[in-house]
DNA sequence: TTCGACACATATAG
DNA sequence: TCTATATGTGTCGA
C-alpha cells in the first residue's frame, strides 16, 4: 500500500517546472500506478484508468474487544486491510475527493497465526472489554462495515452507494459485509474486476472475492463458523464501489474553510445472543458501532466492534464550478478553435486529457458539446469547430474540416506571441480577447496549403534530457523519474534542470505521431545517478531494454508527468510516407508495468515477441492478473494498458 | 446558492 | 470495429 510519507512532496514551490507538474504518478505496491491530479486543473475522461488510484492510507483507531477460539480459549489476532482504490487524489499535501464522484473502498481482514481452514472449522467467542463478568458470546460470523465522520465533531456522515446504473438504479447505504479472512487483492485486481460482466472473467475473479462453502462440504466442520455465515457464498473482500458522500453534506464550515472528513472501516463480530437481548447496547453510542441487525430468519443480531481503522482527514470538494476546470479554462483562438473564459490566475494551464486521443491534451476540444439538445444549449456548442474536429472528422461543412489541415506550429506560435499571453485570463480580459479574436477572424486570411500542415506530418523528435538524469523531455511532456535511491535529491535536481530546459514554447503545439519510439529510448528509470543519458536511437534502445523492467521494479519510486508550456522545438515537421500506412493505428499512450513506463500501442505487436523474451519470468509471475506465458500473454498484458 | 435530474462525452467491456 | 455501458461533469430549473 502507498504510504503518505512516501509521496512526492515537491509539488509547487518556486521552481516553474515543478510548479507545472500536474500529474503526480506514484508506483503502487503491485506495479500499477496511481496518478494524482487536481481536477481544478486537469480534466480526465470519466472512464480513464487514471481515475483509479490508491487513496489515503488507513491508520489504526483502536482494538475494542477480544475474540477467543472457543475450544482453546486462545486469543485471536485480527488485522483489517483496507484500501481506497478510486476517488481520492493527493493534492498539495492533502487528500481530496469530490462530492459528485464515486470512490471505491475495499477491505479484507486477516487472522495472523490462524490459517483459513483452521479458522473456518473453528468456533469463536467474543469477550466484551467493559463487561468482564458477562458471558462469552458465540460469534456467528465476522463482518466489516464502513462509516464516514466529520473530523471536527465526529458526527456521522451518510454515505450513499449506487449501482452501475446510477440514477436509473437504486441507492442504498453501504451494507455490513460478512467476511472470512483473506489477503487484500492488489489494486490492479480491483481495477480489472470492476465492471466485469463477462461470465468467463467473473469466474476468473470468483476465487479472489468469494468462498463457496458448499463446494467442498467434506472439508468443513458443520459446527465450524463457516456454517454460521448467512450465505453459502461468502465474501473474502468487502468491495464498496460507487460510494459517494451524501449529496446533502456541507463541505465547508460556516467560515468557508474546508470541513474534514474521515472514512472508517470497522471489523466486528456478529452475535446472535439467546433471547435477542443486546449484549452491548450501551457501547459507545457516539460511535454507533454496536448495530442491531435483523438476520434473514428474523432473529436479532449484534455487531460487536473488534478493530477500527480510519483515513487521514479528507477534503471533499463540492459542486462549485470553482472546483472544476471549466471555471479556469483557457483556449486559444486560432482559425479552428475559440477562447473560453478564465476566472483565476493559476499558473498552470488547465488541460483536458483523453488518453486515447491522437492529439495532445492541449489540442483537445474546449468542452465541445456538439450534439447537445436544444433544451439545454451549451455555450460552447455555439463555438466554431475545434482543432481536434478538424483532425478527427473526415466530414464537415466548413472549409477547415474539408481541408483536414491545421495551422503550423510556427503560425500558432506567432499568434500566441502576438497575443502576448497564453496564461489564464480573467473573465474580462478574456471577453476582450474574444472580441479581439472575432475582429481578427474577420481579417484573417484563409489558410493556405503552404501555411498549413497535415498533423500526421508532425512527429516527435527523440527525447532530450537535461543535466538531471531522471528528467526526459518528450514532445510536450516532461517525465521525471524518481528513484528510491535519489528521491531525497529530487527537488534540488529539478531546479538545476529547469534552468537548462528553460527554452520551450507553448503547449498547444503538440501533435505526436509516435511517442513510443522516444519514450522507450528514454529508458527512463534505468539511468544511474552518475551517468546522464543522451538522446538515443531505437537501435540503442533495443540493446538496453533488458535491464529496464528490473530497474523499474527495484528502484523506481514514482514518475511525474508535466506538460510543458513551450515545446515546438521538440517536434519536427516532415512528410513521412511510413505514416500513411499507419493511419488507423491507435496512438494512445499505454503503460506496461515492469516493461516500460509508457509505451505506445503502435508497434506493440512488433514488440510482443521481444517482450516475452525480455521479461524475466519472475516478473511475469509477479503480475497481478496471473499472466501466463504463451498466447495468453498479450491478452493478459492488456490489463496493464492505460 | 444548492441540489435533483437530465444530458453529454468518452474510455472501457464485450 | 461496432455497440453498450459506466462515470466525470456540464447544465437547467425548482
Amino acid at each position: 500500500m502507498s504510504h503518505i510519507q512516501e509521496f512526492p512532496r515537491d509539488v509547487g514551490g518556486e521552481d516553474p517546472l515543478v510548479d507545472q507538474q500536474i500529474i503526480q504518478t506514484h508506483l503502487n505496491e503491485d506495479g500499477s500506478t496511481s496518478n494524482y491530479f487536481d481536477k481544478r486543473k486537469l480534466k480526465i475522461a470519466p472512464r480513464s484508468t487514471l481515475q483509479f488510484k490508491v487513496g489515503p492510507p488507513f491508520e489504526l483507531v483502536g482494538s475494542y474487544n477480544t475474540v477467543l477460539e472457543a475450544d482453546t480459549l486462545e486469543t485471536v489476532l485480527f488485522q483489517i486491510n483496507p484500501r481506497i482504490d478510486r476517488g481520492f487524489d493527493f493534492i498539495d499535501d492533502g487528500w481530496v475527493g469530490y462530492k459528485r464522484n464515486y470512490f471505491t473502498l475495499v477491505s479484507s481482514f486477516e487472522t495472523p497465526g490462524l490459517d483459513l481452514d483452521t479458522f473456518l472449522n473453528s468456533s469463536f467467542k467474543v469477550q466484551l472489554h467493559d463487561r468482564h463478568n458477562s458471558p462469552l458470546l458465540l460469534v456467528k460470523y465476522f463482518a466489516v462495515k464502513i462509516r464516514a465522520r466529520s473530523d471536527d465533531d465526529r458526527t456521522e456522515i451518510s454515505l450513499v452507494q449506487h449501482t452501475a446504473k446510477r440514477d436509473k438504479g437504486p441507492q442504498f447505504t453501504p451494507a455490513t459485509c460478512p467476511l472470512i479472512p483473506s489477503a487484500l487483492p492488489q489494486h490492479q485486481i480491483i481495477r480489472e474486476a470492476s465492471n466485469v460482466r463477462n461470465s468467463i472473467k467473473m469466474r476468473k475473479y470468483d476465487s479472489t472475492f468469494f468462498f463457496h462453502r458448499d463446494e467442498d462440504r467434506e472439508k468443513y466442520n458443520v459446527h465450524g463458523i463457516v456454517y454460521s455465515y448467512p450465505d453459502e457464498c461468502i465474501q473474502k473482500v468487502a468491495r464498496y464501489e460507487r460510494v459517494q458522500f451524501a449529496s446533502s453534506i456541507n463541505v465547508k464550515k460556516p467560515s468557508q474553510q474546508n470541513k474534514h472528513f474521515r472514512l472508517h472501516v470497522i471489523l466486528g463480530a456478529v452475535t446472535n445472543p439467546p433471547g435477542g437481548i443486546s449484549p452491548y447496547c450501551s457501547y459507545d453510542d457516539a460511535l454507533n458501532m454496536c448495530d442491531e441487525m435483523t438476520a434473514a430468519d428474523g432473529s436479532k443480531e449484534y455487531f460487536i466492534p473488534l478493530q477500527e481503522m480510519k483515513t487521514p482527514p479528507l477534503v471533499i470538494r463540492g459542486r462549485s464550478p470553482s472546483n472544476y476546470t471549466s471555471s479556469q479554462k483557457i483556449a486559444v483562438r486560432t482559425n479552428s478553435s475559440v477562447s473560453l473564459a478564465s476566472k483565476n490566475s493559476s499558473s498552470i494551464s488547465p488541460v483536458i486529457i483523453s488518453p486515447r486521443s491522437s492529439i495532445p491534451p492541449s489540442l483537445s476540444p474546449p468542452e465541445q458539446k456538439a450534439n447537445r439538445s436544444s433544451k439545454r444549449r451549451s455555450k460552447v456548442s455555439e463555438n466554431p469547430p475545434s482543432l481536434s474536429s478538424l483532425v478527427n472528422t473526415g466530414v464537415g461543412q466548413n472549409e477547415y474540416r474539408t481541408s483536414k489541415r491545421v495551422e503550423t506550429i510556427e503560425h500558432i506560435e506567432r499568434l500566441y506571441k502576438e497575443k502576448s499571453s497564453l496564461h489564464l485570463r480573467t473573465s474580462d480580459e478574456n471577453n476582450r480577447c474574444r472580441n479581439d479574436d472575432n475582429a481578427n477572424d474577420m481579417k484573417r486570411p484563409k489558410i493556405s496549403r503552404q501555411d498549413s500542415i497535415d498533423p500526421k506530418e508532425i512527429e516527435l523528435k527523440p527525447p532530450t534530457c537535461g543535466s538531471d538524469e531522471n528528467i526526459y523531455v518528450v514532445g510536450s511532456l516532461a517525465l521525471t523519474a524518481t528513484l528510491q535511491s535519489d528521491q531525497e535529491d529530487l527537488k534540488l535536481k529539478r531546479r538545476r534542470v529547469n534552468k537548462i530546459e528553460a527554452h520551450k514554447i507553448t503547449d498547444t503545439e503538440k501533435v505526436s505521431k509516435n511517442p513510443k519510439k522516444c519514450l522507450l529510448s528514454s529508458n527512463l528509470p534505468t539511468q544511474s545517478s552518475t551517468a546522464p543519458p543522451s538522446p538515443r536511437s531505437p537501435i540503442e534502445d533495443s540493446q538496453e531494454e533488458e535491464s529496464f523492467g528490473d530497474s523499474l521494479n527495484h528502484d523506481l519510486h514514482s514518475i511525474s508527468l508535466s506538460i510543458l508550456d513551450e515545446t515546438s522545438s521538440n517536434y519536427r515537421h516532415g512528410p513521412n510516407s511510413i505514416h500513411s500506412n499507419d493511419e488507423n493505428v491507435p496512438r494512445s499512450f499505454s503503460r506496461v508495468i515492469g516493461e516500460t513506463s509508457f509505451t505506445n500501442l503502435h508497434g506493440y505487436k512488433h514488440d510482443k515477441l521481444r517482450m516475452k523474451e525480455r521479461l524475466p519470468s519472475r516478473e511475469i509471475l509477479s503480475l497481478p492478473s496471473q499472466v501466463v506465458e504463451g498466447d495468453e500473454f498479450y491478452q493478459e498484458l492488456s490489463f496493464y494498458r492505460h
